[in-house]
DNA sequence: AACGGGCTGGCAGCATGCTGCCGGTCGTCG
DNA sequence: CGACGACCGGCAGCATGCTGCCAGCCCGTT
């Protein structure tokens, strides 16, 4: 019935985290997760390190999976998105997030996780966290946000189309399962310009029929 | 450049979390964060210290904003339900996610986490933890799967419909925007039968058009 | 005024989706 | 065996969705 206590350590600046978690990321096994929504944290080096990178190909485990999740802005950054691809060339799993990533995190074989955010005086901060209650909950809502996600190929082909007001009325009417001639009335145009919208709003979201206009606009958040 | 050391403390066992973590849940100001996917590692009156209870409703700060975020097996037990109703009522949020969830985790105020799970045998374990870039982190998750949740009643009202195997096939073809004709064709079917399970499945998501049973689907994590 | 571009809406015709009805097959049970 | 129920598939007819064509409107330019 007495707790125990345990270290966790804290890291600061990227030079540090370097020198203390290189191995930790080296000894990567089978799985190496990472999500990142900060490009000023992000630990660069360190996150290749579990990836293969041109010069680690060799050292890297054949049965390691790698998955990497990002927010779209980080994405958007070229030196960044070139990483990004360079990881998915080698195998590695990158898919994009459009919500709710911490500033960086990377879990290494459910065995030690790093959390890693802006500390005071905007210096990047880590916590290497060992704890298997802890490691096991990380992982578990990073395979929450790994499944919401896009995959970048997907993201960099299907940017998110941006819909005017227009659009978004007729796709509400859409959501709520009116045919198009009460949509066309309740939004009062014709059936015909309804129609077009619709159309129009399937190009948008390259969709083939409606059931996948629906999924589509669900997926992208557009509902 | 030189790290600092912290303390994470780890707890086993339930009585000892209300001992300890306490006073933790009780001085909750302005927000209580709550998510659990095992029903056994529920910290129960931990839990309820940051809702609103028939008891604590006096204590309970104005400003407070209470969210929970639950498996559907976890709803599914009767107990566990009225709990998260007992909440509900009292002013917090509480969501459904289908996906995703640590065992049970909280924080508080942005300040204090509380991550638990079934440490060696199965005995309950939570660690707390309270660096400012691991809280964060967790935080920016549960937003995350938050957004991505439904909400209690409507998951009560509405819940989410199992399908058997020709089911998932139909609902794939839908996905991916196939005619009916070609769609019945590759599940070797009759476009007649193609066109019956169609229907059901949009009975089961309770959908009036398809487009409505796309965004169902997808919402529902069925596609 | 004359012109062109962008948007709208009617019409027509076709494609697709929806469903009631019926006859057929199969397996089960009495 | 016969009756029953569950499932399937064809057919027909209607409802809905899709789109090309054209005419009209507004607006800004020439």
């Amino acid at each position: 019935m007495v707790s125990a206590e345990e270290q966790v350590t804290t890291i600061h600046g990227k030079r540090e985290l370097l020198l203390r978690a290189a191995p930790l990321f080296a000894g990567a096994r089978e799985e190496f997760l990472c999500a990142a929504a900060d490009r000023d944290t992000w630990s660069g080096a360190a996150d290749a390190a579990g990836a293969a990178g041109a010069a680690g190909a060799a050292e890297r485990p054949a049965g390691l999976r790698v998955r990497k999740l990002y927010t779209p802005s980080v994405v958007a950054d070229d030196a960044f998105a070139a990483h990004a691809f360079r990881v998915a060339a080698a195998g590695g799993q990158v898919r994009v997030s459009s919500s709710g990533l911490p500033a960086e995190m990377i879990v290494v074989d459910a065995r030690v996780a790093v959390l890693g955010g802006t500390g005071p005086g905007g210096r990047p901060t880590y916590s290497v966290l060992r704890a298997p209650t802890v490691v096991e909950g990380l992982r578990a809502l990073f395979r929450g946000a790994w499944e919401a996600a896009r995959d970048l190929a997907e993201h960099r082909d299907r940017p998110v189309p941006v819909l005017d007001t227009r659009a978004r009325a007729v796709l509400r009417t859409l959501g709520r399962g009116l045919t198009d001639e009460s949509a066309a009335r309740d939004l009062d145009m014709s059936l015909r310009s309804y129609r077009r919208r619709v159309a129009e709003l399937m190009v948008l979201l390259e969709a083939d029929s409606r059931f996948q206009a629906g999924t589509r606009a669900r997926e992208l958040g557009l509902a």
